[in-house]
DNA sequence: CTGAAAGCGCTTACAG
DNA sequence: CTGAAAGCGCTTACAG
């Protein structure tokens, strides 16, 4: 690998010099600058990043921690993560936390050791305590938090209206008629789940339906299977349940396969009501109706709010947290009454 | 930020000392090295990695350059690729190339400016071009190409036997009793659209069934609107047609989307094998029978090669390139009678 | 067993 | 306009 050594040998002035021309500062002669241009391309030469890193202490890198990679919400705001980072001359590494506490806590120590410049997180389902959150906060490195968050931790936030949204769809239930409306709800930890969860009881409230939290079903997994059960399980319960709103898509599409298969009509007996807008929401049948989640613009937020958290510690500036609440809408599709 | 400096001096030792008994260097004495640690555990001492990477010319980093992210193959070798790499302290720097030679040109520049370990990449479909790819290799930085590589270059490759797949595939459409197969053709360039052509190719020709290219469509953007699109004119253009083998899931969900919407019924009119096992492919109605690709497992085989070859080349070992080719399944459901 | 010194490849304050 | 020198924080060959 060439280094500015060799190309002031080649030219015989110093590395001073070379240095100096190189990054186009005004104190060097343009004869000279365009000589050092010349040589360096002749030679292929590439700053040695470990080096620069070193005396600017930056690495133009920045951690992200997600929960589940293989998932199409999470993917899409790696996505935006990305191609946000990639405008600005960043780098991003990756890192998946398995919904595991213990893991996340040892990536970000990982993420720390390495000196990124900032981190962005999704935190995990089984993160309830985030002492390791606020040492990354205390130590000024910038970490803006998207989706699964703590609202205790002060720092910068990217989420949705959870509460709002889940509102939204539930009060569309109604509009269209339906009296019995259940909800399988997420764990009791991610804040998203709880927020789901209060804006289908306010809803219902709102609107003088009597809250039975006989229809509400807490699920762990989130997954295909435990849509099917619980839909199995809302059957047998609840005989006369004609909507329900459920926090992921990829559970309600678990229960609407159930319901199929058990030959109860959606939404002619029961209207569905997802969460996420997977792609795969579009194409099942009936096609699911659900609450758009922009992934993209999530990662593409998250990524600008550090980026400036960044730029600002720099300037020595004081770090003013931002929180962003992207906009959501409800997609109306075939697995709800119009 | 605490330095070796800083233990040193709280210790009245040398830096020299502090950095051996570290990293437990024998010739430390067993007291000097037990009063280090706790020092350094005490101040909360981490090594500066800008200053690691520099003296030992490595980063454990490596970079990975993937067509699409949003897509449930390629996440599920990122995810293979990650976990793997965390196994062995090595970071992963992901890049999205977007399918476009350019970007793909450019962000290898990145990664080699960056002094990432080696790089893993699946070539995007408008690399037609491999001069950046070997120009890698020149360096001797260690590279393994996966999924969609190039046959011409010589380094360690990760694939399936996609011929073979799609063998299978139209084997068993043949089995059940086929006459006319129709094939959805990827674009001309990426290795593995070429493959499973031919892999259908061979398989009706040893069959006796005489191959008519007109039955052949050339997709361009392999998207679910594509799909739509070709099975519309795929029934103005042959209505004698009782079988179909699709290049990817995806397609072949929008195909049987537009065979619902058309009344044909799958599979007792026409049926459908798709390629790569997305998860949507179980969830839809009716499921899909295609071929598994096994992505997490690809994405474990690639860091793995990868790591061998960066320790290989650590020793000044000569670097065997291997080829791994992963076993596929046909995975039957109900698009094809049974 | 301990430590002084060189060096990785840059950047930048300072002198001339 | 040019360059000598210090320093970022480590690692390691070498001397004692």
């Amino acid at each position: 690998m060439v280094t500015l050594k060799q190309i002031a040998e080649e030219l015989g002035i110093s590395i001073t010099t070379v240095s100096k021309a190189l990054k186009e500062y005004p104190d060097v002669s343009k004869k000279t600058r365009k000589l050092v241009r010349e040589t360096a391309a002749m030679l292929n030469y590439k700053p040695n990043s470990f080096a620069v890193n070193l005396r600017t202490k930056e690495s133009k890198t920045i951690g992200l921690i997600i929960p589940e990679i293989v998932h199409h919400f999470f993917s899409s705001v790696i996505k935006g993560i990305i191609s946000q980072a990639e405008k600005k001359g960043y780098l991003v590494i990756t890192l998946q936390s398995n919904e595991s506490y213990e893991l996340e806590k040892k990536q970000i120590d990982l993420l720390i050791s390495k000196r990124v410049d900032g981190i962005l997180i999704s935190l995990a389902n089984g993160t309830a305590d985030y002492k390791h959150i606020s040492e990354v906060l205390n130590q000024e490195t910038p970490l803006v938090m998207f989706d699964k968050i703590a609202k205790v931790i002060k720092c910068s936030k990217v989420t949705i209206d959870d509460r709002k949204a889940a509102y939204k769809a539930t009060q569309y239930l109604i509009d269209i008629g339906c009296k019995r409306i259940a909800h399988f709800r997420g764990p009791l930890l991610p804040q998203n789940s709880i927020d789901r969860f209060l804006g289908y009881k306010q809803a219902l409230t709102d609107n003088n339906i009597i809250y039975d939290s006989s229809l509400v079903y807490l699920l762990n997994d989130m997954s295909f299977d435990e849509g099917k059960f619980y839909a199995n399980q809302l059957l047998k319960d609840h005989s006369d349940v004609d909507g329900i709103f459920i926090n992921t898509d990829l559970v309600a599409i678990g229960a609407i396969s159930e319901f199929n298969n058990q030959g109860i009509k959606v939404p002619e007996q029961i209207n569905v009501i997802g969460f996420s807008n997977w792609f795969m929401a579009s194409v099942i049948s009936p096609s699911l109706t659900t609450i758009n989640q922009p992934g993209f613009e999530m990662g593409k937020n998250a990524f600008k709010l550090l980026y400036k958290e960044i730029k600002d510690k720099k300037k020595k500036k004081v770090i003013n947290y931002k929180n962003i609440v992207l906009e959501t809408d409800l997609i109306i599709r075939e697995s709800t009454k119009s």
